[in-house]
DNA sequence: ATTATTTAAGTTGTGCACAATTAAATTTTA
DNA sequence: TAAAATTTAATTGTGCACAACTTAAATAAT
């Protein structure tokens, strides 16, 4: 079917504004849809990067006896020396249903120490044990490895940083608010 | 203590090229340093992101009585209608070892159905039931509140979505290689 | 045709995530 | 200061993720 069959020589002005209402509001439809699409595909491929990152550091994390959070943990640790559960989660975004166990795991495989706080006695104070600290030079090479691997230019790696954290903020600060 | 008296106006020539080459190499390694702290903040902020988007989604998809993953599946299949084990898994990034007791779980809430492939009994069709395909409609909200939430105008939007598609699209191929 | 290889899904075990709840210590308030 | 409210961790239960392995079916190689 040619369009030229579709021109609308046999129809009144009044038809012609419906039609040409129609096919507006169609088109309208058609790139709100798009947008839905581009929606999901943001929040997939958030979801689907995450995951292979955290795949990307296996092999090296392998080596070291731990897990990608729990690296997320040493690497505020080697800065800190000393911190609270509490504080920690407020850096991770994470709380203690997670931390607790996670952190228990890490005591148990001799990286960590963990004791209440005299001065306040909920507290739990979490220090880097001797093995905890020495492991930060066999993971020194890692973070290099990770820059070569992400593929990124420079230039990219800090517009992606950017947009990451922007929306990061942004997402956090909205779902604090309720 | 000022810096005029860092002044070398003491010292012979070669010792002056000596702490020349001896700044240089400092700043390199501050330089050097910071890079790897980004590197740690864009692994960070992916890995953050991801949650407190599907944070985000939570209060929505409550509604529904549907997880996050649950939700990817269904906007594969009211795209598809049918699919299998296998291309779910490679448009989602996800193996069987995740997907079969997920599909179980939306077998058991009556949003899809299983069976094995008559031409092909390795294989596992699954399909919408009607509540599963009138689900969408109840779903037609969503991504138009997590556009506005994310707090993105259209543009960064756009820019957001290339850089984390560059960066999935690099990682995965990297990590597939292997 | 029979054996070997490959493919697809399922199973098992570990470790997050997180909501909801509980328990205990501390701070605020009446 | 005694009771109420808040803060901090821990606990419980559910649902991913994923590595490693198993099982069964289909395809390829001999």
């Amino acid at each position: 079917m040619s369009t030229k069959q579709l021109k609308l020589t046999s129809f009144s002005n009044q038809d012609k504004l419906i039609v040409h209402n129609l096919l507006q509001k169609k088109v309208l439809e058609i790139e709100h849809n798009d947008q839905l699409k581009l929606e999901n595909q943001l929040c997939f491929s958030v979801y689907a990067c995450s995951r292979e990152i955290t795949k990307m550091y296996r092999p090296y994390l392998d080596k070291l006896g731990i897990t990608y959070p729990q690296y997320l943990v040493l690497l505020v640790l080697w800065e800190q020396h000393e911190t609270t559960v509490k504080a920690l989660g407020a850096e991770l975004y994470l709380d203690s249903g997670t931390l607790t166990p996670l952190l228990k795991r890490m005591e148990e495989s001799g990286l960590v120490r963990r004791e209440r706080s005299k001065e306040d006695e909920r507290r739990v104070m979490v220090r880097l044990t001797t093995k905890g600290e020495e492991l930060k030079d066999d993971a020194s090479i890692i973070p290099d490895a990770m820059a070569t691997n992400s593929g990124l230019s420079k230039e990219e790696f800090t517009k992606a940083l950017t947009s990451f954290q922007q929306l990061l903020d942004h997402i956090h600060s909205v779902n604090d608010k309720k």
